[in-house]
DNA sequence: CTACAATAAATGTATATACATCAATTGAAA
DNA sequence: TTTCAATTGATGTATATACATTTATTGTAG
């Protein structure tokens, strides 16, 4: 694929900023691309992998619609409903949270712990076969990007 | 912001490429929910306006429809339909190819030119108050992403 | 205690997107 | 020339997302 002018067929950027932009755009769309491509023969969209994760994140520990949204990648919206279809493929579970009844108490439960032992090495592969970068070059990709967001 | 463990709240990751892969997505997420709130008074969204500038870079020459795929910073999918919501607001428009009457092309207005041309400084400005990289590092993050897409 | 503001989640609605399918047109082989 | 595959774009459908509103519950001021 190569350089990010070939990629999308323009010769040329106002500034750096602006193909830094137009760069990450395109780089993301790469990746969601694969990614969606592996979870899909298991019923699963990117976004709801990623829910999954952080429910197994918490150790056993319920997290609230609220505590998730907070770690999506996305932005705010649809936690709630993101946790309806989790649920319907029975990955999580709610439950009332009984001191605060308003709250809910979402957990992953056996079915999705499996899925996604089942995906890890799978991702895993996946992730090597797309990134062309060396663990240097990783550990330096990851310090800009936490600097650019500053 | 800061780290990426901090902003998602997450201590831990299987391997860089998955710490490089979250990183990216939540990256993308911040840089977009900005554009987004620029594009917003003006009635356009990120692809709609990214699909306007494919079009200026014709300078003047029609694009196809599947030109203006191949350019999208996303997957395939719906030129016709964005192209659609940008006829409807007189930014582009459609004409028949004489030559082959499978094709259509589609052309940028004065309108829609105008109205980059309103937009660029906005998202200049933008650009450079939320992307905290000073040219050096700029050009070395290019380089990383072009290199990881291989 | 009552009324009301604040919080948490769910829902409505419009739009966007992914993916499959369809319809029209073209080009090429029999 | 006729037929059929390939190309190009449009459309159907299900899902995802953004954003506003609604419902239920809790906390608090009067």
């Amino acid at each position: 694929m190569g350089k990010i002018e070939e990629a999308i067929k323009q010769s040329e950027f106002k500034d750096s900023y602006n193909k830094v932009v137009v760069n990450l755009l395109y780089t993301h769309s790469y990746l969601v691309s694969f990614q969606t491509a592996v979870l899909k023969p298991m019923d699963l969209s990117p976004e709801q992998y990623n829910v999954l994760r952080i429910l197994r994140g918490q150790q056993g520990k319920p997290a609230t619609i609220a505590a998730i949204q907070d770690r999506m990648l996305n932005t705010m919206s649809n936690a709630s409903r993101l946790v309806d279809k989790l649920q319907a493929k029975e990955l999580v579970k709610r439950d009332e949270c009984p001191e605060n009844r308003r709250k809910v108490d979402v957990l992953i439960t056996e079915k999705g712990l499996r899925l996604l032992e089942l995906l890890e090495p799978q991702i895993a592969t996946l992730n090597k076969n797309v990134i062309h970068l060396d663990e240097a070059e990783l550990i330096q990709l990851n310090g800009l990007l936490d600097k650019l967001r500053g």
